[in-house]
DNA sequence: ATACTTTTGCAACAAAGTTGCATTCTTAAT
DNA sequence: ATTAAGAATGCAACTTTGTTGCAAAAGTAT
């Protein structure tokens, strides 16, 4: 369905532009998670390396995409499943997995965050759970 | 005791230097984690931000240190507890917690992440586990 | 005290991220 | 379909962050 990235941003009161499309159709069609730079390779020869920026920070701020945290200073994002789109927040209470061979980071969609139990005093708004080792497609 | 950080740079086989010194009594007396630029606003006048870099390399190498992972660009270390440096593995399987009031990440060291469970295929090597939310002194 | 090795600081650079502003594109109303 | 208002984009300039090579300085072991 080629509307899809259309719908979404419509779905999120966004104006429908082309870069905008395109870099939601970069996701769309990915298979991992992509940092700021995967998509700049991709479309820096269309669009501006500010406008990446914007877009993805728009995208974030609307629940479009989420992210995943990293040691490597290189924040991936990754979309949010239909759920979080429609209903407006989020359910990102998934596992994330980054392959230490290929280095693609997914999203584990079926396997939840296990819960977790803090000491007394701490309140939890928002959990991340990040697993590295080796994919099923590099085993 | 003043020796503390000499006797972990000598117990990693690391020659002692003014710079380790400093950069190691900053985490010893830290009560949270600390990005590399919170490093450098304590000490850019004295020591060169390259060699901050590089210390700070050093020390996750050895594992004095280790990371957490972040969403905003800005990996910080904390001290490995005793167990990582004497015996030279890792067991940082504690829970990370990260503040949205007064921003400070600290180490849960009594909270151990959960078994997960992950799809067929897939090898784990690593986990790393960041709770958001509020925490004991600013609730 | 000396010779050898490691670490540091400097300089220069590369990459990543930010901001303001003029221009262009979207949208919604006529 | 046209147009006016608002939003998004591209550009330029800049700041911050991170890297590399090399000479000088400091640390280590004898």
């Amino acid at each position: 369905m080629k509307k899809q990235g259309e719908n979404i941003l419509k779905n999120s009161a966004l104006s429908v532009t082309a870069s905008r499309k395109r870099i939601l159709d970069i996701f769309l069609t990915a298979d991992n998670a992509l940092a700021h730079q995967d998509i700049e390779t991709k479309c820096a020869d269309q669009y501006d390396r500010v406008t990446i920026y914007r877009t993805l920070q728009t995208f974030l701020e609307r629940g479009i995409i989420h992210n995943i945290p990293s040691t490597d200073n290189m924040v991936r994002y990754a979309l949010c499943n239909e759920a979080c789109i429609t209903t407006g927040h989020h359910h990102d209470n998934h596992v994330h997995f980054r392959c230490d061979q290929c280095g693609k980071t997914v999203c584990l969609d079926d396997v939840n965050i296990p819960a977790v139990n803090l000491p007394k005093g701490y309140t939890m708004k928002e959990i991340n759970m990040v697993v590295n080792g080796i994919c099923k497609s590099c085993k």
